[in-house]
DNA sequence: AAACTTATTGGGCATTATGCTCAAAAGTCC
DNA sequence: GGACTTTTGAGCATAATGCCCAATAAGTTT
């Protein structure tokens, strides 16, 4: 079978106002125009097409340490007897945990999770350990951050 | 000494301003005024205040998954004697890899890779075994995403 | 309490951006 | 060539922005 990619195709062009997007996250539809060198009527109706798929997506994100939470770990964690409700639910009320993904290996989650400093990040994995599905975790901070989240080079080499 | 908070305290109004920004990202400030009733200008200005310092961080950001991508995976590996700037250098010309992070236990590198497809994966695992400065890797694939990344509950205690 | 600082408000106003429409020109596919 | 889609330029009413200013409200200091 041939490739048939499900998702709609982004061309060079929608991959150069995501760029752009990117670097400036506030850019109006006039000033992508004039930088692209298309017109407006396009930019526009690029966007709205992008709107309902991709741009679903491209929501803002704002890092935990900009609120105050210094530490940043991640988690792994196991879980009894495959990914039941309860224990999902319980997870998520804790407000410091920030992603939940379930991975392969042995039954394993892994969490991100913001805290305030070390001592807090102790209190929230006590919190997680109390819940009453999860039965082991090990905890790795975040010493320092050597690249942070990019897409930029994916995008670039889909526009060529 | 006192907390002597270097960062900028975010009060109710700020971290609600916040919310709002998230919950839709290409809210006007009329819009966000009439919303939270306050005046147009107090909207302004704390926004103001707010791109030197949190905003810089409320960056637009795209999901791998949006542009093909369709496989996550969390990847641990180790690098031989500190962290080199060469080993580093390497390893972020991987465009298919979207974040580093170092954290603790025995000099961790811990990475996000987005690749097209398992075999994709296997592929750019390889590239990265590649680097002189790598020792070995441990690679975890994403099965399910059961809490997408969110700052909503943090948000939401700032504002009481 | 009085003085002082800071934040919020309402008003105005010129400029810019948006949303929408339309018809012509340019490309693309078969 | 004909059919189709995309891009373009143009217009126009409405909405939003970026300033400015002075008055009021709120919170602090002495």
């Amino acid at each position: 079978m041939a490739t048939s990619r499900s998702k709609r195709e982004l061309d060079g062009l929608d991959a150069e106002i995501l760029l752009a997007l990117v670097e400036d996250p506030d850019a109006t539809t006039v000033s992508l125009a004039q930088r692209l060198s298309v017109s407006r009527n396009t930019i526009q109706s690029r966007l709205q097409k992008l709107n309902d798929g991709v741009l679903e997506s491209f929501q803002r994100r704002i890092t935990p340490r900009a609120l105050g939470y210094e530490v940043t770990a991640f988690m792994n964690a196991s879980i009894r007897q495959g990914y039941d409700k309860q224990t999902m639910k319980a997870l998520s009320e804790i407000p410091e945990i920030v992603e939940i993904y379930a991975t392969t290996g042995d039954a394993d989650l892994r969490l991100t999770i913001a805290a305030t400093s070390p001592e807090d990040l102790y209190r929230v994995n006590q919190l997680i350990l109390d819940i009453s599905g999860i039965v082991r975790t090990s905890t790795a901070v975040v010493l320092r951050e050597f690249l942070g989240y990019r897409t930029k080079p994916l995008l670039e080499r889909i526009t060529e």
